[in-house]
DNA sequence: GCGACAG
DNA sequence: ATCTTGTCGC
């Protein structure tokens, strides 16, 4: 039983007022806990070790780049989607669409979500969860990019941030060990009750010893996977690099795709 | 009016 | 996001 919510994706046409109206409406119907069936901790399983017979969960990463005019202006946006099964990339799709909207924080879906939405369409097999370059439940009004697409393909799904969008971390977050995750709690500019846990500071890699900090990754739900669970996700699927494996590859592959259109 | 602001 | 090589430090 799937409950997507094609009536709730982004419509770049709509007026501002009207996509914060619907960003509302989606974080009503999101889910901010743990429902899934697949198990978190096998994400990242080599295929052989799954003794059952069951197949480790599929991920994806989505990530995107910006296609230039002849004149020199954005014009088009193009979604890179890496699906990866015990580790291993087993499908990569993209997709370019036109940019309707310019970059304004906050309603980051209207404008990304549309090349998003047609790469997914072209995947051929089923994502079990889905990742994103960007906030989930860590947003103005809850509904983050990856909050958005989790609920309109109704897919766990989990916002992967390089900075703070908005929120409070309730400690000091420089310089933490690898590992270490600090809460993020809801501020005067969030849409919910203030003290509300939206996400964690997730700090997956760390420098040794000298006097520079790696800072941490900002992991919030998207739909349906709770905070803790976003965060230990990241964590275990940051086994090299900073960014969770299937974003960096998606990140890659946006770049890559880009560069095989003609710049 | 001032400050903050994912990608 | 994007323009971009070398370079400082472990």
């Amino acid at each position: 039983m799937s409950h997507a919510r094609a009536d709730l994706a982004p419509d770049a046409a709509l007026s501002r007022g009207e996509m914060e109206d619907l960003q509302r409406e989606i974080a009503d119907v999101a889910l901010f806990e743990d429902d899934f069936s697949f198990d978190p901790s096998a994400l990242s399983n080599p295929l052989e070790a799954t003794a059952s017979g069951a197949e480790p969960p599929i991920v994806v990463g989505i990530d995107q780049s910006f296609l230039t005019n002849d004149d020199g202006d954005q014009d088009r946006a193009l979604s890179a989607v890496v699906a990866m099964r015990g580790g291993e990339v087993i499908e990569r799709v993209h997709a370019v669409t036109p940019l309707e909207i310019p970059y304004i924080p906050g309603l980051l879906s209207f404008r990304e979500g549309a090349p998003i939405l047609a790469a997914l369409e072209e995947l051929s097999v089923d994502p079990d969860l889905l990742l994103f370059d960007g906030s989930g439940r860590i947003h103005f009004r809850q509904a983050g990019i990856a909050t958005h697409m989790g609920v309109v393909r109704d897919v766990p799904s989990v916002g992967v941030a390089k900075s703070l969008l908005c929120g409070t971390p309730v400690e000091d977050t420089d310089g933490l060990p690898a590992g270490t995750t600090i809460g993020i709690e809801s501020n005067a500019r969030v849409d919910a009750p203030d003290g509300t846990l939206l996400g964690y500071a997730v700090q997956t890699r760390q420098y040794d010893s000298p006097n520079r900090y790696i800072n941490p990754l900002y992991v919030s739900p998207g739909h349906r996977v709770g905070p803790e669970t976003a965060a230990d996700i990241v964590l275990e699927l940051a086994s090299s690099y900073k960014l969770p494996e299937p974003v960096r590859l998606a990140d890659q592959y946006a770049d890559e795709a880009k560069k095989s259109l003609g710049e």
